[in-house]
DNA sequence: ACAATATGTTACACTATCCGTAACAATTAA
DNA sequence: TTAATTGTTACGGATAGTGTAACATATTGT
């Protein structure tokens, strides 16, 4: 999964669970309703389970439920758990085996740029959450 | 090619093109130069010449010359000129033929999102000049 | 006029990544 | 014990990235 399709969906699955707080859903119940295939939605959920924004229970009433308040869930954190990467990654040919030479400054000098980048974008993300945008999709929050 | 790796490219050609101004430089020059191959090198170049920021001329005696002054030169319009799509696209998981539902609505919200972050991408780039560049990697300009 | 060499463009194979799906062990509740 | 769920891994098909080749066109030098 790419990492903004990651960003993305995650958040769709987590708006989704602050409706239907505090029934659990499970994976192929949210599959049908954001359009994504359970597999690979468990997949992000696991890791959203592990950094505390969802919880996760198996067996037959088991399933995923909110942990979180969707007023203190900002976009920068659900990046950070489902992807692994750097976020929103890009990247500079890279040289061969030679050092330091000038095409290796200049993809120096690239890197940092995009790292910059990467911290302008994250530091966006982190001022939006995740009520914000049930609000303005229109979806209401059941939680608490 | 990648669009972070189209930049990064096409200004490394630029700058040495600054260098070595006002001798004109074969593809083949520059990729011994900067490591890419030089027919990848003359796509990106010809984007460079129809947007007057480099020049290119047939025939052996010919190559790639620089048109515009590193100074005037900033990246935003470097990105644009070898950039077809829209630069550092993101993507949403698209949903299928049913219309206007609520996962459209979510998609449709995160593309504005990444819209926004590209035009602050772009806004930073449009402040950052050749010439600044030239100056940190350590390559004297002979342009004009 | 002709040969040599450059750009400009298209095409192609190879590779890596993305994406949907399947499979299965581990776990839990009825 | 059985059924259903999570958590994880793996795999095939599609898509995009990468390096290279090929060739028409244009231009210079002899």
């Amino acid at each position: 999964m790419s990492a903004s399709t990651k960003l993305s969906t995650a958040v769709k699955a987590i708006c989704y669970l602050a409706e239907s707080y505090p029934e659990p859903k499970s994976s192929s119940q949210i599959s049908v309703r954001i359009g994504t295939n359970a597999s690979k939605l468990r997949q992000l959920l696991s890791m959203l389970a592990k950094e505390n924004i969802v919880d996760s229970t198996k067996g037959i009433t088991g399933g995923f439920i909110l942990k979180k308040h969707p007023h203190d869930i900002h976009l920068q954190e659900v990046y950070c758990a489902v992807e692994d990467r750097k976020a929103f990654h890009l990247d500079v040919n890279k040289t061969d085996g030679t050092i330091a030479d000038e095409t290796t400054l200049f993809n120096n000098y690239f890197l940092d740029l995009f790292a910059d980048v990467q911290v302008d974008i994250e530091d966006k993300m982190r001022k939006i959450f995740v009520d914000s945008i049930m609000e303005k999709i229109g979806i209401k929050s059941n939680f608490k």
